[in-house]
DNA sequence: GGGAGAGATTGACGTCGGTCGATGGAAGCC
DNA sequence: GGCTTCCATCGACCGACGTCAATCTCTCCC
């Protein structure tokens, strides 16, 4: 089944918004983490100014790969629901 | 296992070499082909002129992603045999 | 209304990456 | 030796990317 089913460039989005350290890091946690996580949290781990970290988690949105819900003042992310298969399984291996 | 084994520094450089719609399809030609290839069959695939094509496989090379043998005037390719688990799997993910 | 806090957006800067043309070997053939 | 072919390397160009400071938007609370 050879790049059966999705596109290559899809594809290649995907691979592009995993392809930086501090967005697989995040992937990582939205993906082991039950609860939803904030921006807030992402500024306590990493040592990146709260707009970088805001435009990397824009990436990830754009990619398909996060979904966000605002409550109040809060921006709550956690891992999309709707994944393709091929994504889901990229990530299985990944984190 | 979340992230166990290998350091995000090196799944980063693996992804970022396939987080292209021209290495990716190397790739792809590599991994289902049984004999290896030479630049040449991808300068016929791709419409790309061959430095190019060079330094796209560099990279595939750099990141440790295939292997290369020269023959005469020919370099052939074809996938590393030594891959790394994570990459083995990751690369039956996409291709 | 006014202040404070969380997050997104903008503008700017430096670096990296993809592409090409030109050049440089190395091997084979006349 | 001289020519051709395959591939790698170099230099250059240009667009994309990661980062930050500054600003804007929105919500909550006094």
């Amino acid at each position: 089944m050879p790049m059966a089913g999705t596109k290559v460039d899809q594809l290649v989005e995907v691979l592009k918004a995993l392809a930086d350290p501090t967005r697989l890091q995040m992937i990582g946690v939205l993906k082991r983490s039950a609860e939803p996580v904030c921006i807030c949290d992402f500024t306590a781990a990493f040592d990146l100014s709260q707009p970088t970290l805001s435009h990397h988690m824009a990436k990830l949105r754009d990619a398909g790969l996060v979904d966000v819900s605002k409550a109040g003042i809060w921006a709550y992310y956690r891992l999309a629901s709707h994944l393709e298969p091929k994504t889901r399984a990229l990530l299985d291996v990944l984190v």
